[in-house]
RNA sequence: CGAGCUAGCCGGGUUGCCGCAUGAAAUAUUUGAGGAAAGUCCGAGCAUCAACGGGCAAGAGUGCAAGCUAACUACUUGUGAAGGCGACUUCAAGGACAGUGCAACAGAAAAAUACCGCCCGAAUUUCGGGUAAGGAUGGAAAGGCGAGGUAAGAGCUCACCCGCAAAUUGGCGACAAGGCGCGAUGUAAACCCCACUCGAUGCAAGAUCGGGAGCAUUAUGCAGCCCACGCGCUCCCCACAUCGCUUGAGCGGUAUAGCGAUAUACCGCCUAGAUAGAUGGCAACCGAACACAGAACUCGGCUUACAGACUAACUCGUAAC
RNA sequence: GCGGGCGUAGUUUAGUGGUAAAACGAGAGCUUCCCAAGCUUUUGUUGUGAGUUCGAUUCUCAUCGCCCGCU
């Protein structure tokens, strides 16, 4: 994930969960809003899902999860992608396929 | 061979493609989590509090000795006590004749006494005195047991034992040996006494830059009191940028000194620095890589979690020679 | 990263080192033709593990879990 595509900001996280258009897949959660600053994706772990190696563990499946989608996702918008626990220790073709999904039920995927 | 005990060490590596952070630099490439990074239980550096400079009070901590260290309540080597057949392990280990408190229930009595009993006297079934042998209670009952002694008894006297312990000797010291003499419980992780130590807050500390407000010389001030001291500063906002931010009581090796913690000398090395927060994905190979677990200012310890692999010394048991 | 607090019946809370208490709830019994109400009774490794003490919910240490504040 390149920096410019991070959202970044505490307010613009807080703006997303307040306003956002929420899209569920089984083990995590996608929200979405306007944006004036084009694509933005960022990514919430709670310390429910588990310590430090965990979160991390998941955060980094996450990323390469949206890597290859990254061209295909409607511009324009700031997304917030959110694990739910039963997410840990799910392997990455499982992680792959829940990412794709969630955009695709939003409708949030251009091709 | 089995069981144990102590100390140390490792806890993945190599290759290809794609991706992230960082430095150099101009796309080729450098470097990129731990032994506990954890818990935050101690000790320091560093920073701010105008000034920690001195004394008193309060509060907190520590409590055997010598050493070691930048420092420590840590560590090392000893001493003493407890546990184990043993190698060895564990210990907040000063003071209870400075004072105060507490010791439920039981028991006559819980730190000073007399319920039953025993003995003597009066008197006639009660009173006065002596006594701690015997009884019962309790975690703890006046040091234990035997003999002498006595009206009955009593360390009152004696032998043996138990505890405390002066002189003297050895040791830097804790202490050990010794034994004149002595025999009124326990609790200080109850208050306390004695000795020693300690200013507070923490990198979200704080500095610079930016915007705004206030005073204009006496307010003010590091939370108790006193002394001494200082004077263009005080407050608010934004949480954005830069710095703090990684060369340090650093790491590795060799030699010397020491039982050891550690110290000294020489040689070599530079080894994460992010700021929504970097180590991942897909494959291949090694006999297997699968444990606990992820840096956020930095070090020295302590504590806790941990699959498995390796090395050395020692102890006990069994068998053979 | 730093600082602070709390763990006691199923729940909410008491508890000066000496037999763990109350309210509500749940189960059982009595009462009633039946139910409710009432009465009786039952329900505890004091988060866990050590230590001090004759004796620990209480004192000390470690550990586990939860909560709060700074942000």
């Amino acid at each position: 994930m390149k920096r410019q595509l991070r959202l970044k900001r505490r307010a613009s996280f807080a703006y997303v969960f307040r306003k956002g258009e929420r899209t569920g897949a089984p083990d995590l959660t996608l929200l979405s809003a306007r944006s004036r600053e084009g694509l933005k994706i960022g990514l919430s772990v709670s310390k429910k899902v588990g310590g430090a190696v965990v979160r991390n563990r998941v955060k980094r499946l996450l990323r390469e999860a949206i890597r290859p989608l990254e061209g295909s996702i409607f511009k324009g918008r700031m997304y917030v992608i959110v694990a739910h626990p039963s997410l840990a220790g799910k392997p990455y073709d499982e992680v792959c396929r829940q990412v794709r999904l969630v955009f695709e039920r939003a409708g949030r995927l251009t091709c």
